[in-house]
DNA sequence: TGTACATCAGTGAACGCGCGTTCACTGATGTAC
DNA sequence: TGTACATCAGTGAACGCGCGTTCACTGATGTAC
């Protein structure tokens, strides 16, 4: 308490809601900091807001809430990053799909902790209902819509078409995990050499 | 100590060592139900093996020894499921390559915590000289050697041939990361077919 | 053969800590009369 | 215009807990003489 020095102002009334803001923006901060998400602790995240910790329950009834809407959060930054990418590469549909993956790319070494709550799984008893709506669901229609621009363009998607997609995203999500694993050369351009390869394998004329 | 039914004997003079063993084998069973490397404790791996919590640091020197001399049982193990898979397909490289992918999403299914902690980077401050033999490499070397192996039936390796090794890799750890995470379909055989995907789009007559 | 002793495998009690969560509260501010 | 009151955002203290680690120890067993 005392020791935060940026003692922080009370929201006006009929702003609450700011403070929940604030709190996810937090819990994201700090879960780069500490690296996962059992490593992070309500009292941290309460301190990193500059708030006394019961005040957290005001607007997520436990912890598990709080980590399930900060993925929420980063599921929606990341597809906001890759529309981004895509918006601004040139008016070509392969050029679009490769900017997209190098975006996802970037968010993912930029942001690996937050990243890796994407593919947490654990707690997930939070009931089916939820999962049916798994924000995961329109990354992979992102990546299938995005090929098939490609299709319009004139090029034809090897293998399975179905199966594409999920080609696509497991290649580059499984590289991006390597390239944190493994050693040596950490540059990202290894990244970018292997978008380019896997879009070769998947795309022919 | 007074819970934990079974009083677990005394090691022989001289054989010491084998409680190692029972801790790592203890770490590896508790570390699947607890879901994950923060979530598990010291004292829970003690009580595990029957044993009282300080006897732990007369093996390793702290937890995160004990954790990654886990993460190395734990690449052995992939390693040799995958060899002996390998060994007891038809004598047809593509076959070979087939069962060692298919022997990977086994095991990573079947001990996805353990699988999990394959890829933890977080606890690396180990020094850089453990991460230069870091056993992940191996994995690398053992799917470029079985590419080669085809290579010398007669296929052709399609794309970067140095690049390939990743591909499949990659593919296959994203693909059975998805499978935990996507909600529905948890048939094995999305797996499998997966995997011929990704031989039919690497390797060509 | 007997006995003192060193070695070895493992223990019990204690340390200080930060955690998630609950509770009854405070004090500023807008609203009704 | 003044004042009582409800609402709202947020708090301080406390709870019980399990954790990693340290410490000085115990007691069985092999070894030297």
């Amino acid at each position: 308490m005392s020791e935060s020095a940026a003692a922080r102002p009370r929201n006006p009334r009929g702003q609450g809601e700011r403070l929940r803001e604030e709190l996810l923006r937090a819990t994201e901060r700090l879960l780069e900091e500490v690296g996962s998400e059992d490593a992070l602790s309500l009292r941290a995240v309460a301190r990193e807001a500059g708030v006394a910790a019961p005040s957290i329950y005001r607007h997520f009834s436990d912890k598990t809430e709080l980590v399930w809407a900060t993925m929420e959060v980063s599921y929606d930054r990341l597809g906001r990053a890759m529309a981004e990418a895509a918006a601004q590469a040139d008016d070509d549909p392969v050029a679009r799909l490769r900017a997209q993956l190098r975006a996802y790319c970037r968010y993912a070494i930029g942001h690996p902790a937050t990243y890796r709550l994407l593919y947490e799984t654990r707690q997930t008893p939070v009931g089916p209902e939820r999962l049916a709506g798994h924000p995961a669901g329109p990354l992979v229609r992102g990546f299938h819509d995005a090929l098939t621009a490609c299709e319009e363009a004139g090029w034809r998607v090897r293998g399975t078409r179905s199966e594409a997609p999920y080609v696509l995203w497991s290649a580059v999500h499984g590289r991006v995990m390597l390239w944190q694993v493994m050693p040596s050369r950490k540059d990202t351009s290894r990244l970018d050499r292997f978008i380019d390869e896997m879009l070769q394998l998947l795309l022919e004329r």
